[in-house]
DNA sequence: GTGAAAGCGCTAACAA
DNA sequence: TTGTTAGCGCTTTCAC
């Protein structure tokens, strides 16, 4: 474990000086080639590895992207992170990572240990982007950011949006979404959803899921929030599909739910779709391995990351119109929902549920 | 976008020396109560920012843990890659991530990037650990690593590995989940694995299914290789379900692997696990919300990346006797498999497939 | 217990 | 075209 090279070592063996070398190394202005070809030689001989340290240090920027998601470990944020890390790549800089674990307690944490790295900027998704204290403080430092799946302010008028952001309209998403639903005749749809403390995007498809139901003079109910990581939601599921007003179909918040959820209706006895249509939301890929497919909306999600990337940089080059940029959602049928053709009568279904 | 604060403006401030500021924010040594409080009141007030750059320029380390995988949006990749963040954060590290897209030739590159931060060490997976210019890099230069997933020698000898390494024993835990095949009464299993160049956990995999098969009397067959991202597997899948030697089980050398062929005996109108039996490798937490769920031998994947920081942290710290952990696999029994008793006939099969 | 000063590796003025 | 030199922000001797 030897010393490792410094620019001065390289600089004494090729016979220039360090400013030569890092000349040549950064190749920022014209050197003889002469000269350039034995530094080159001197480094590779040496193993010299620039030190991004002192590099950074004396420059004003690090050309490092600082990430913050909730979870690195959930198909939305790692598909995310790998076109961010893609892009990142791309465009020669590289990605420090932190995650927040859904906690909004952990964003201030976890936002300033890359803040402490110097991040040029960052990337990142908060529980609740109207009501952040890391955004805010991002603003009055005048940090360059992006925040991915976040919209700030729901609704058509994108005069609105304040925050940049690369996201879809998570209310026009839900909304076509439920719109979908009703077209294939049904009236009585349920929504279920993740903690809406941890999630502004599972408020903002609540109000989609409400609007498309008021457009048709449906009745919208109060959604079924169940905790993050519920193991087993079958007493819940129990409770709802034996109410008065039983659900025809469930539309879930995000797919990891839509998933358990269909599961559990699975083991309850119930088949998705003959007995209860089942949709989600994010698009995600294993939704497609399941038999039936996973019926969801999509969003593009790897693009948002990628994007996500684009933008930060043209913030940091001092771009300033900042458009939040919403990206297309497209509807992705699977044969988890199917027409409603009040086949199962609700007596069957009960029986069904003993 | 004023200036930010450095540990001069903080000690101006405070009217004490640099030097104390310093003492003060690392807690490194005595100094008097009334000092320290003049020093944390000034530098909140100038929302002061540590300069890691700055600190890690004049300490021998960074507390970065470098993370080098082939993909961050995969299952596998992405669980223990917050298992390896989660360890990171609690032991007051930062993590900087690289994907090498499962590309050989582009690991080369994505560490050099990782080294030139003058990460501590690094947690990463390689294509091949047995051949690998990366690993005899790091090797020569003393740097530290704990390989993920990567078994530099597969076998039930423990001491002919050499690299530091956490995961399962791949050969074992592929024997294993074939000899459980083999004990619910199939004889004719062939395996279905992802490109072996890209993968010598897939080749050890394979080892293991040739051993169990051999240990039973059986003939193991050659393994149908498939592209990494197949889109479709139909066509593979009905040459080898048409031939003359049909297996009535396939061992897929990963979950998602397993999901895929799931989904496409079904498009051919097969049934799982009526018509095969279908198992996978991982335990991806997806694999348990299909229906039925999939029966697949599970690798304790966060642990594996908690473990790993353990275990780099200790190497960095100068410990030497680092014995590879070899982690514990069970199987985890769902739907996707079940009893061969031969109540689908060849013939039967062979009509299903025209 | 505290301060002064050197220096980590690098880049960017400024000279030559 | 190239060299000299002054820091970037921080920690760490070595004095006091």
């Amino acid at each position: 474990m030897g010393k490792v090279a410094t620019v001065k070592d390289v600089a004494l063996l090729a016979g220039v000086s360090v400013a030569t070398v890092s000349r040549v190394v950064n190749s920022t202005c014209v050197v003889r080639r002469q000269t350039a070809d034995a530094v080159f030689a001197a480094a590779k001989s040496l193993g010299f590895r620039p030190n991004l340290m002192g590099r950074n240090l004396r420059s004003t920027h690090t050309r490092t992207i600082g990430v913050m998601l909730p979870m690195l470990n959930h198909p939305v944020f790692a598909e995310c992170l790998q076109g961010i890390e893609t892009a990142a790549q791309e465009n020669n800089h590289v990605v420090a990572v932190s995650s927040s674990g859904y906690r909004p307690e952990s964003e201030e944490r976890s936002s300033e240990v890359l803040l402490q790295q110097r991040v040029d900027g960052l990337i990142l998704t908060v529980a609740d982007a109207a009501c952040s204290p890391v955004l805010d403080k991002l603003d009055a430092e005048g940090i360059p950011y992006v925040l991915v799946f976040n919209q700030v302010a729901a609704g058509t008028n994108s005069s609105t949006y304040t925050r940049p952001s690369v996201c879809v309209d998570n209310l026009l998403a839900a909304r076509d979404l439920v719109k979908y639903l009703i077209e294939i005749g049904h009236t009585d749809i349920h929504m279920v959803a993740g903690q809406f403390r941890q999630s502004d995007r599972s408020r903002q498809r609540f109000a989609g899921y409400r609007d498309a139901m008021n457009d048709a003079g449906l009745v919208w109910r109060a959604p079924l929030e169940l905790p993050f990581n519920t193991a087993d939601t079958r007493g819940e599921l129990k409770d709802l599909l034996q109410a008065k007003n039983r659900p025809t179909a469930l539309f879930c918040s995000n797919d990891q739910l839509a998933m358990t959820v269909i599961r559990d209706l699975y083991l309850l006895g119930l088949r998705v779709p003959e007995d209860v249509s089942v949709v989600g939301f994010d698009g995600v890929q294993v939704g497609q391995w399941m038999t039936p497919a996973l019926t969801t909306m999509m969003q593009p999600t790897a693009d948002i990351g990628r994007i996500a990337v684009d933008h930060l940089l043209q913030i940091i080059a001092g771009e300033r119109n900042t458009v939040p940029a919403l990206l297309p959602h497209t509807l992705r049928e699977g044969g988890t929902a199917q027409r409603y053709v009040s086949q199962v009568s609700p007596s069957n279904l009960k029986r069904k549920l003993q």
